[in-house]
DNA sequence: GGTGTTATGTTGACAGAGACAACATTATCC
DNA sequence: GGATAATGTTGTCTCTGTCAACATAACACC
């Protein structure tokens, strides 16, 4: 039989527990339910995930590669649209990413794809010379706060139209400004 | 016997369960426990919350009604540098009023003590004129995110010091805007 | 004061999940 | 081709949320 083995199980796995993500958000995830999904015993998926945490951690990880994916090639104000966009259109995924209920430091791949995100905001103003990283810093703050406060209903609004003008209210100080 | 009735169970639980989540953090939090915790039988507690959402919503809505008292007082920076210092000295609770786990629209109360907290920010940019809206919401944003990013660990630093520094970096434009 | 009604707690039970251990089957490598 | 590691399975345990049925106390009304 070649059933027993399954071939690629870990893919799989992540597959279906990113379905099932996205449809009814963090909570609903469980080992079991991917492993059902994936037609495997229930025990199978612990071969490849030490818990379930570290399955969370995979599809957090997965996660920020693809805002790194979404920013690419963005500029600027640009890059801030993507971001939130992209939390918009990921919500489950977003909030698993920063919900903060994985340990960051247990799980170094997803450290690293967390950095890679980041690096590119932080590129983007590398023009702002000194203050480069507090401004790098108060631009990612201020993209990733506006997300989640739409994501959580916080605010009345929430399309790109409000998101256009939201940003548009911020000047950051010192260095040049005004590139495309 | 006056041991039946607990006097004031409600309290007793959400003092258990607050203190629970400080500790070990949300997913530590189980109605089991806080019963223990209280002298009481583990279905007693339905008799207070329908459900565990029910008691998540009660733990975010005190934590709205603390971050409130926090800001109270305070002015433009001020404001914000309270809000992050809250969110760094309750990172749990902070967590559980912005992790989106409670289903907002089913707690009115949350969502009452939510709002409260956020006028107290609108209203310290009403001098903003037409744009006092967009630029509350960029506030909120800006302080939102960062006090998620630095509990996070996404920043090296943390420290009162650069906090002060993320902030002063922004400005906020005055006056109508042209729009992209 | 006695009595019916409501609020509050208790006991018991069930299903689903995470996690561990022991065992089974297939790949892999010399 | 056989040892060894990788991968899956079965079985079991404990914990949790939640429902149902029952017990006890508080309260309102006569």
């Amino acid at each position: 039989m070649s059933t027993y083995h399954h071939g690629d199980l870990r893919a799989a796995l992540l597959q279906a527990a990113g379905k099932r993500l996205e449809k009814q958000g963090i909570a609903a995830l469980s080992l079991r339910e991917a492993a059902r999904r994936s037609g495997v015993s229930h025990n199978a998926p612990y071969r490849h995930f030490a818990d379930r945490e570290a399955l969370l951690a995979a599809l957090a990880a997965q996660g920020f590669d693809m805002l790194g994916q979404a920013m690419r090639g963005q500029t600027g104000r640009g890059m801030g649209e993507a971001y939130v966009r992209f939390a918009l259109q990921h919500p489950q995924r977003f909030r698993l990413m920063f919900g903060g209920q994985i340990a960051l430091e247990k799980y170094p791949r997803l450290r690293a794809a967390a950095s890679s995100a980041f690096d590119q905001l932080q590129s983007a103003f590398s023009e702002y010379g000194g203050d480069a990283r507090s401004a790098a810093a108060a631009a990612w703050s201020l993209v990733h706060g506006l997300s989640h406060l739409i994501l959580d209903g916080h605010f009345a609004q929430r399309g790109e139209e409000f998101v256009k003008q939201v940003l548009g209210v911020v000047r950051f100080a010192l260095g040049p400004r005004r590139s495309a």
